[in-house]
DNA sequence: GCGCGGAAAGCGAACGTTCGCCTAATCAAT
DNA sequence: ATTGATTAGGCGAACGTTCGCTTTCCGCGC
């Protein structure tokens, strides 16, 4: 049908010729600066107005040298969790007005591949990093050091990255406590692929709550998964297997403990007399499985929002000194566990 | 500890300064363009390598007027549809090595207010729409119309926008269908929020189905639901209350069917026997339910994938041309409507 | 010897800003 | 009247590019 061509944006020299004044007096004014008269000044805003003046922010960062972007790499959005991370930091870059660069990378590619290049010829003014993967790539790592303020979900090596996450030890140690105040002395787990930090803070949770409890560690009651709920049934058959009298499963994420209920119930296990269920994340669905889920809460919002608000802060700071915060879980009790 | 200063790009110039040229000679070499020795050519580019330089994009837009950036507008990331969306969108996007931006609006305030600005400045060079709430708000219609190449996921007042979508008549009708074809007569569904185009989209397509078979419209077949579990297993009794007798019930999404399978259990029903489900969509979990649930799979990241190429042509191509894209959608059979 | 064509590289301008410094003009105080 | 301060606004430069137009140099044919 119709063919438009692209209407020319207008600058601060259009509106200062409409207005009469220089174009530096312009922008005096729309930025709140210098010495102008409150006349002039209503005129030239008027006029801003009128002609539907837009900031182009490209030349802003020219000379100021700042782009107020931030660039976001994560490894795959589609994961719940993670998009629940990136809701909490974009809601914190757009309440201070910084723009997000979303680039997502491959799970075989290292990231300096193409995310990197393309976030820096953006002149981004720091990175925020939700990439499992990069736990252990030394040359991501070696990238990111002495360039930019760098604030990343995940361990990176190196030391030069601030971190923000959650508690994973005290999840773990929630998580089991909880089972064995309810009685139980077989607890299994199923826990998260095993290179991943998650993974061994949870265990390092586990294994304290059940020392403190004089339980001992059984290797048998442990099932590597694959953080994915066909795996995590596959896991629970092989406990109930080694183990046929355990009690109760720790699974080391909410969609795990789905995988969980799902086997035990092909199993004419009853949940949570025969056999309890903690998993942890507390998602969405946790309170709508069959029982409800009894899980430990991981605020995946205010890590976003917290991570975002810890990297700006470097940005204005210029300090980039490496913070590791770690914020609270706390334990959702519901029905897989016995209830309240 | 460290304290360290952010260095200072380098450009176009200090390695022009090293290979001993102007920047102008470095500029074409850079590119591609201009006539120049193959050993000069060669210098600067083992200099340019050597100093690390990156060129700067917000430089380059400046005088090009094209930032090679997209504006990615969405309500909800969390939403676990919308972020497969992303996922194609920006895969498609780095194939083609444009950046994407993005920014996320409220439930509540039109998207005018923050979003929309906040991409203007950034001078993007297309829009790609997520955002539900848009389908019905003029201002933003008004906004987005000539400005700039824009595609919507969702259906946006006014006609200037193109759009890429699945086939959500088609869709209802083949949940119909197929239940029909399994011998169902009474078939209630359990619709989205009735604003909303997809709903509309769906709902012609059950009655579809069910003229085309000589079966009557029966209203009290028809619950409106809010998308959630909850919400579902609400509709599923009062259905269930209104209809004792029915035999199948189609949700326009499958977490919705998730709360159906959740409620019929609890009222003793048995899934296929007593009553059949179908849902739609086909999220990783349908296949995990209990039972495995037979639903019509959505192509959300092809449809990312593809919205996002179509905006890419109409930035390059200049073309604004309202075009209109509808993706194929088709049955996954599973256990809960009785199997293949 | 003269002009020509082409290769190689330089130069100036422009893109849309911000920022520091400069110039008038006004006005009060000496 | 001469100063000095204050107010209002202009001017030039810079940020890092791209692009089109010179300029310089060289070899070639007449």
């Amino acid at each position: 049908m119709t063919l438009r061509r692209a209407t020319r944006h207008i600058s601060v020299k259009d509106v200062a010729a409409h207005a009469g004044v220089s174009f530096q007096t312009t922008s005096k004014v729309l930025n709140g600066g210098g010495t102008v008269s409150e006349l002039t000044r209503a005129r030239i805003l008027q006029v801003a107005s009128d002609l539907g003046y837009v900031p182009n922010l490209q030349a802003r960062s020219l000379v100021m040298q700042r782009t107020r972007t931030v660039g976001f790499v994560a490894s795959d959005f589609s994961d719940h969790n993670l998009s629940r991370f990136i809701v909490g930091a974009e809601h914190e870059a757009r309440r201070q007005a910084y723009g997000v660069l979303l680039t997502s990378i491959d799970a075989e590619v290292s990231g300096t591949e193409y995310a990197l290049p393309a976030l820096m010829e953006r002149r981004v003014d720091g990175i925020l990093l939700a990439a499992p993967q990069m736990e252990d790539d030394r040359a991501v790592a070696h990238v990111l050091d002495k360039t930019l303020p760098v604030v990343s979900l995940y361990h990176v090596p190196g030391g030069g990255v601030a971190t923000v996450g959650s508690d994973h030890v005290r999840t773990g140690f929630l998580a089991t406590h909880h089972l064995i105040e309810k009685g139980h002395r077989l607890i299994a787990t199923i826990t998260g692929t095993r290179a991943r930090r998650v993974t061994q803070g949870r265990m390092r949770g586990y294994r304290r709550a059940l020392d403190e409890a004089g339980l001992a560690f059984d290797d048998h009651l442990v099932e590597e998964g694959d953080w994915e709920i066909g795996g995590a049934s596959a896991a629970t058959r092989k406990l109930l297997q080694r183990r046929p009298r355990l009690t109760a499963i720790f699974a080391h994420n909410d969609n795990m403990a789905i995988g969980v209920l799902s086997a035990l119930r092909e199993m004419g296990k009853r949940v949570p007399r025969d056999c309890a269920v903690v998993g942890c994340d507390d998602i969405d669905m946790a309170a709508y499985t069959l029982p409800p889920l009894t899980t430990v809460h991981v605020p995946f919002y205010e890590t976003g929002a917290q991570a975002m608000r810890l990297l700006i802060e470097m940005i204005t700071t210029g300090s980039v000194t490496p913070r590791k915060v770690l914020l609270p879980v706390h334990l959702v009790v519901r029905e897989s566990s016995g209830g309240a």
